[in-house]
DNA sequence: TACAAATTTGTAATCATTACAATTTTGATT
DNA sequence: AATCAAAATTGTAATGATTACAAATTTGTA
């Protein structure tokens, strides 16, 4: 469990205006860096704060996304992911179990240099999908049978 | 316009059975490398195919996708775009029109060598996110009013 | 305490995508 | 050419994540 005042610090260092909610979401971001789903937060909180609307979730976890104290990940074709790690990293999905990992990323430099002056590029973000470690021969013995 | 063979060339090519849906979907994408969402491609082949389904649009995506012959962009979180260029290349998408570009890419090497082995990567795509050159004046001025 | 602004809540839309059963087409066989 | 099974397509009805919005609550301040 994160310090209340670490967790505070981090909103308003974005700028975000910390409220009982906003509090518990974003620490739940930052104790959480499974790339946890709204309904993932919404249910893991609704516990400890009863009357928690899901709306507040999703208008949270936009505003944090904004303001740029978490990662929105669109990795996951269903739902959108959340990440309080904004350090530059990748992310990686499973195709078969659907969890989410992170990937250390050396440099994407490559990249902006390519572009210079033709577009304004304030983040990316790069996506790998495949097979973790203890799906992949769940994957195979599945892919065989079919 | 690209020549029918070509296109069934490109069908058989990742094990897709031509059919007359299928090579009008698979030649729109390799005529128009905008990216273009399910609903532009249905609407765009509705005229010339008058009976065609959406659903069908839907499921002959979602197999050449598959099948590896066009690339699955989960780069709008609005609606999935598709690509038929399935050379390494990295996607910009514009934030405030909406517009996705190609972007060229050096390597992305650097993440391979350091998940040698942890996890299997079958895939893998950067996304880039910002303002194109013919937006990045007018989101400077929704800003400034806002 | 009073009051305006900001935040939260709950419900009702929206809308992309999928499920599924019925229909049509295809291709092989006679 | 007729038959028939498999594959593909179609249309409609769900599904389900996300958003819109108005009402209720909370917060900060005079």
């Amino acid at each position: 469990m994160k310090n209340q005042h670490e967790v505070i610090a981090k909103l308003e260092q974005f700028g975000v205006k910390p409220s009982l909610q906003r509090i518990a979401i974003m620490d739940y971001l930052m104790n959480n860096l499974v790339h946890p789903t709204v309904d993932t937060v919404f249910s893991s909180l609704s516990a400890s704060i009863p009357t928690l609307s899901k709306t507040t979730v999703y208008s949270t976890l936009k505003l944090l996304a904004q303001q740029g104290a978490v990662l929105e990940l669109n990795i996951d074709d269903k739902n959108v992911r959340y990440d309080a790690n904004i350090s530059r990293h990748a992310h990686f999905r499973c195709k078969f179990c659907g969890s989410v990992h992170d990937l250390p990323l050396a440099s994407l430099d490559a990249v902006a240099v390519e572009t210079a002056g033709k577009f304004v590029i304030t983040e990316s973000q790069l996506y790998c999908k495949g097979y973790c470690d203890s799906c992949k021969d769940k994957a195979e013995s599945v892919a065989r049978s079919a």
